[in-house]
DNA sequence: CAGCCGCCTTGATCCTGATCAACCGGGCGA
DNA sequence: TCGCCCGGTTGATCAGGATCAAGGCGGCTG
């Protein structure tokens, strides 16, 4: 498949090391974690890359799945929904994750793009012999498994516990620190950030409606603790007034 | 640590090699998943066990836990407590179900002993150098992990869109099945199994306070779904009616 | 045996978030 | 240009689960 100009931009600094997050200094995340630059040449003959609109179905639960891979660009949603179609998000792909199971044949969610989502992806057999090959990136995918379950298991205290208002908040907490995460060069000082989803989106990541979902952020504007500018953006004047809100104590908390 | 001989039987039966689950019976389990019998010489030497009662802290979160394993017989619970003292279980540990990071010093949640628990555990040192030099090890590692993010997840659907009676019957059908799952010699026909947790450990496993989740267990109870024998124990006399009021599609769902 | 404590149950009331409904504004195709 | 549709906002009402409160039961200890 053909990429334009800034897919191809963005598979370029897809292959650069590491970024540094700016809300959370400790906390660094390869971009691309099984493609460590010693790998590249190797890997590099076996990727291909994959394009996807916003709304566009990646996979559905029970599907086969041929591919693995991750997110270059773009946004992802996991889900799943129930018999009598309530829904829940239950994993949200931002550049860097993986997505797919290795080991496994069926899809076991809903995988669907938030936004144009470009993917690096490996036909899954491949993928597993490289896997056999090289032990390393066993490791490193192990990493990466242990981080989102420690981010699901964070979520799980915002599902089971939180009140709307801090969902909120903690998920504008959340979005900012991998915004961060990801900018090559982190502004200092104010921040701003794109939300990337729809109302409906949230309502699903959160595990409310979207109506709750829009009064909550009305309330959070009144109050000043966000403001929401064109383009689906947002600027958080206080940090940490944000974070007060999100009901996590003021160092550990949402993973990023 | 001298153990018992009820601890010591547990031990012997911990090195067994597989166990089958009558309720969905292609799922399969391991009860020591990085304890394979080829690798049993090598590991027994840097194997300790250590019992904890009920109620015990094990591990607090921020803690450095010096030590990684599993649990042989018991139940141990994985808790996030929010500033105010809100509480979420975010992990609940079964019979080989594994404990603690590997490549990770801060413990991130807090670990309480539910029931008397014995684990077998090793110094996180050791075991990273075992790991090191099996890559075995790794794998299996890899592949429980990424059980517990799928349990996790289906954890997260219950959170965020069940209703209390649904979270209640999810609860009785993951016991249901997970007792079967470690039962030797699984009996056909009715469920019965014992309820290893408090109230209290209940309603931090589903988001709901102690007064609903006793409301919604009479409730089932009235209504024929279960039935509560003396010890703790619960009797299904129709598994697939409680499964289908816990939400779930009657195939997929609730991971064992 | 009495008294206490921990765990559980049940009742009454309250409140947060769901539901139902109306409306707004922008983008897009007829 | 009109009208529709989609995503978002806001209001009114409802209901599920939380909260507050009282009491029961069984086990443990003095």
């Amino acid at each position: 498949m053909r990429l334009g100009d800034r897919d191809l931009e963005a598979v370029r600094s897809h292959r650069s090391a590491e970024t540094r997050c700016e809300v959370c200094p400790i906390r660094r995340r390869a971009v691309c974690a099984y493609c460590e630059p010693d790998d590249l040449e190797e890997l590099d003959s076996f990727k291909s890359y994959r394009r996807f609109e916003a709304g566009e179905t990646i996979a559905w639960a029970g599907e086969r799945m041929s591919m693995v891979g991750s997110v270059v660009t773009g946004v992802a949603m996991l889900s799943r929904t129930l018999a009598d179609g309530r829904r829940q998000m239950v994993g949200l792909l931002l550049p860097s994750d993986f997505l797919g199971r290795p080991g496994r044949a069926q899809n076991a969610y809903d995988v669907v793009a938030a936004t144009e989502t470009v993917f690096c992806m490996f036909q899954k057999p491949e993928f597993e012999r490289l896997v056999a090959r090289m032990p390393q990136i066993e490791r490193r995918l192990l990493q990466m498994t242990l981080d989102e379950l420690d981010s699901a298991r964070e979520w799980m205290l915002l599902l089971g516990r939180k009140t709307a208002r801090e969902k909120i908040a903690s998920l504008f907490v959340i979005m900012a620190r991998r915004d961060a995460a990801l900018q090559r060069e982190p502004k200092p000082g104010t921040l701003v950030f794109p939300l990337y989803i729809t109302r409906e989106a949230m309502a699903d990541y959160l595990g409310l409606t979207i109506e709750t979902v829009s009064r909550q952020i009305s309330a959070l504007r009144r109050d000043g603790v966000v403001e929401l500018c064109e383009n689906r953006t947002v600027r958080v004047p206080d940090l940490l007034r944000l974070i007060d809100e999100s009901g996590d104590d003021a160092d550990g908390g949402v993973l990023s």
